[in-house]
DNA sequence: TGCGGTACTTACCTTTTCGTAAGGAGGGTC
DNA sequence: GACCCTCCTTACGAAAAGGTAAGTACCGCA
C-alpha cells in the first residue's frame, strides 16, 4: 500500500497530489465515480475491466481515508454499499483534467489508434 | 520499473498521464528541471534529498525515453552531462500545475506545518 | 599515492504492490 | 438443498519497485 511509503513531509504539492492517485486503479476509480456520480461495488467492478475485488476494496478504503470518496452502507437484506466522490474528490478530478488532456495528446503522438481517444475526453 | 506494467492500451488520458509520472522521484525531477532549466547529474542529486544514484539514472533514462527530458553529454575530461526538459516535459509540468495546487491545499487541510508550503507554490 | 569529484553500472536484497484463490454471512432462486 | 447474489476479508505468492553498496574509468589536488 501507499500507506507506508510516502505520506511524508511532502516536498511540494505535486508530491502530495501524486501520492493520493498512485495506485493501479485510482485514476480510473476517480473517473468512474465522477462520470456516474454514485456507484455500487459491483458496478465499479464491472466498469474497471481486470480489477480484482481485493484491489478494488483496498483502493476504495485508501481513497476513503484520504477523503476522496464517501462510502454509504445501507443495512439491507442484500447488502448495498454506494460509493461517491466527496468535494475533495471532485476538485481533485478537476485538477487532473489538464493531465488527462496531456495524456490524450501523448497517446495521439504515439499513434496508438487502438485506444478509443474519443472516450478519453474525460473532464 | 513502470516499463512492463502499464504502457498499455490506456483507458483514458489520465491513465497515460499518470503512467509517465509514476515513480518515486519523477515529480520532483520534473520540478527541479523546470525550476532550473538545466541541471547536471550531481546537481539533481543534491536537489533531491535521499535519492540514490541508481534511481536517479533509472528515472532520468525512463523520462528520456518518454520524451520528457533531454540528455546532453559533453565529451570532456571530467565527464559533463546536462539534463533539461523537452517541450513535452514543459507542457506536462504545466498540466501538473492544478494537481500541485490541489496538493498544497491538501497539505494545508491536514495541518502539516512542517512542510515548507511557500516553497511548494510551484508552477 | 591516496583521496575526492565526474557520471554512471552492476549485483544483491528488501519492501511494496498486485494477483489468485478461497471463505463467509445472509438471503433469494431453481 | 445446491447454487447464485451481495460485499467484502484473508492467506499465499509472484512481480515490480526501490535501497545499499560496490565497482568503473579518468582526472585534479595535495
Amino acid at each position: 500500500m501507499a500507506r507506508g511509503s510516502r505520506r511524508g513531509p511532502y516536498i511540494c504539492g505535486i508530491d502530495a497530489g501524486l501520492d493520493v492517485v498512485s495506485g493501479k486503479w485510482k485514476g480510473l476509480i476517480l473517473w468512474e465515480l465522477d462520470a456516474h456520480r454514485v456507484r455500487r461495488f459491483a458496478e465499479l467492478r464491472r466498469g474497471l475491466p481486470g480489477v480484482s475485488e481485493k484491489m478494488l476494496t483496498q483502493h476504495l478504503r485508501e481513497m476513503e481515508q484520504d477523503g476522496l470518496v464517501e462510502r454509504e452502507v445501507y443495512a439491507e437484506v442484500p447488502p448495498r454499499v454506494e460509493y461517491s466522490l466527496t468535494e475533495h474528490g471532485r476538485t481533485l478530478n478537476q485538477a487532473l483534467g489538464p493531465l488527462g488532456a496531456w495524456g490524450v495528446d501523448r497517446i495521439r503522438r504515439e499513434g496508438s489508434e487502438k485506444v478509443d481517444v474519443a472516450e478519453a475526453s474525460h473532464s
